[in-house]
DNA sequence: CACCATGCTACAATATTTGTAGCATGGTTA
DNA sequence: TAACCATGCTACAAATATTGTAGCATGGTG
């Protein structure tokens, strides 16, 4: 799978929007979540791969090389954690956390009826 | 692969968080896409593959039947369209749009230097 | 030098996604 | 009413992505 880098062809447009591009990589497999999970502070490989419970390393590892080929993390001495531009993307997808435990609430709900 | 029904195992978590459940779901792909295509109004079967551009309709009606398990989209007259709580979260992630272009344009400066 | 822990790769097994073909249903139109 | 559509969707094999386990290489520490 190829890097979804902004102007060049990737899953869902030929053009290469850059809407297109991150939601290819945003769709991908675990990319969320990492990002999610780096949130709480820099990681290192190993304990990276704890936070997100059941990553593979193979895989953890291809995401890792693709986020930060597209400036969202950093490797710093610490390990890896959100670029300023993670951050800044972390920061709108947030309110999700929230969201999220609302929607459960909703969907319990509606499963009783 | 099960819906990622908050409650239940999913993947990246074994308690089922709320916000797991939700970054799995929005993690597979297409998911994203398929709600941010709807987002510019109800569309058919067969629309809305063609807004999906690429997308493959075993694919497509897998997502769209785990969507729709998880209220997120509904299926009404006009054909698929979505809820009232996938409104909610389109409009979370509708930033996105925005940022993305910056994100874009600053990789591009990066690539430059 | 033995002993760790860490970052990461190898690779086969498994699961997901694609792509193409096409069936079944429900209108239109002739 | 019968020949056409378009639509929603399924079948299924080929192509890709992901997992899981094992383990290598490197860089400390005692």
């Amino acid at each position: 799978m190829t890097v979804p880098l902004p102007g060049s062809q990737v899953r869902g447009s030929q053009t290469g929007k850059p809407i297109m591009a991150l939601l290819d990589l945003l769709g991908r497999t675990w990319a969320l979540g990492i990002i999610w999970n780096l949130h709480s502070g820099p990681a290192t490989f190993r304990e990276l791969q704890q936070r997100c419970e059941k990553i593979s390393p193979t895989l953890l590892n291809t995401r890792l090389k693709e986020l930060k080929t597209l400036a969202l993390i950093e490797t710093k001495h610490a390990g890896y954690q959100l670029s300023p531009q993670g951050i800044d993307l972390f920061e709108i997808i947030s309110p999700l956390g929230r969201w999220s435990s609302q929607w459960a609430q909703a969907l319990k709900e509606e499963s009783k009826s």
